[in-house]
DNA sequence: GGCGAAAATGCTACTATGTTGCACAATCAT
DNA sequence: ATGATTGTGCAACATAGTAGCATTTTCGCC
């Protein structure tokens, strides 16, 4: 058993956010990492569950915050009042969502310049912005 | 007082979704036409009191789904768990809402064109687009 | 390698948001 | 006015997220 430092992207992720390396943080990054698509908690959960890793509902919640925090993740909020989380791949969340409406899922579009550059009524300052697009997936629009 | 049908904009709104004319949809709804910014149950919940209105959770959460249902009004989620809801103004909900991350006020900018002509990767369906502009409010941003 | 401080975890309990089923009351057509 | 239909109100339930605190784990330091 490795016992240097082997340096997977999600210990060196977590140790550039000067958070401490434990199994929890390393195994929910990997899941995010690995996932094509933003999870929810539940499915995070079962994640953890297929890899053995002991964990707990509440450990969970406060090692997304403290991911979403660091800037690693980003959390959002669908149509069901479940967050959904995922890794910030490229950059800050200047991405755009998709949202599959027939099967729920959320996958991130890297690739899309929201060019937002609208025009604001006056007075408000914007910071950022995100776009959701509503539709159906691959999957779900060619089966229909 | 009025008996007739003094046609409220409430009542002929409600009446054109072939719904009944109730106490509680003609008071919701007038509560979401009088803001300016889209509400949570909570909130409409506190008018509906201020206007002395009786009325129960459960049937403002039927209320304001069968609003959604019908056109009348559209909801969305914020970065809380709690959903919005406003009225949708002018056509379908083809507007995009301005999210205050300082007092966590929602606004509907009805004037901008999403122009989401967006470069889907493939095989995606868009529906529609949801866009949500974060920053600060004219209110909080002068206070800065 | 061991030691102690600081941080993360795990547990229980709690709050908030939203939903379901059923009895009762209000609405609308006749 | 009368009756079917629809909306309301109540109670209980379900799910998502939070708080406090004791225990364990990580990591800097010797």
């Amino acid at each position: 058993m490795p016992q240097t430092h082997p340096a997977t992207p999600a210990e060196s992720l977590i140790a550039a956010q000067g958070g401490r390396i434990t199994r929890t943080r390393v195994a929910v990054l990997e899941v995010l990492l690995a996932a094509e698509q933003s999870l929810t908690h539940d499915e995070i959960g079962a994640a953890l569950d297929d890899k053995g890793i002991k964990h707990d509902r509440v450990t969970l919640y406060r090692t997304l915050d403290w991911l979403v925090e660091s800037g690693v993740a980003h959390k959002m909020a669908g149509d069901d009042r479940a967050r959904r989380f995922g890794v910030a791949a490229s950059g800050p969340h200047e991405h755009a969502h998709f949202h599959c409406d027939r099967c729920g899922k959320v996958v991130c579009l890297e690739g899309l310049q929201p060019a937002v550059a609208v025009n604001l009524p006056g007075g408000y300052q914007l910071d950022r912005a995100e776009l959701v697009l509503h539709g159906a997936c691959p999957t779900c629009g060619k089966g229909a």
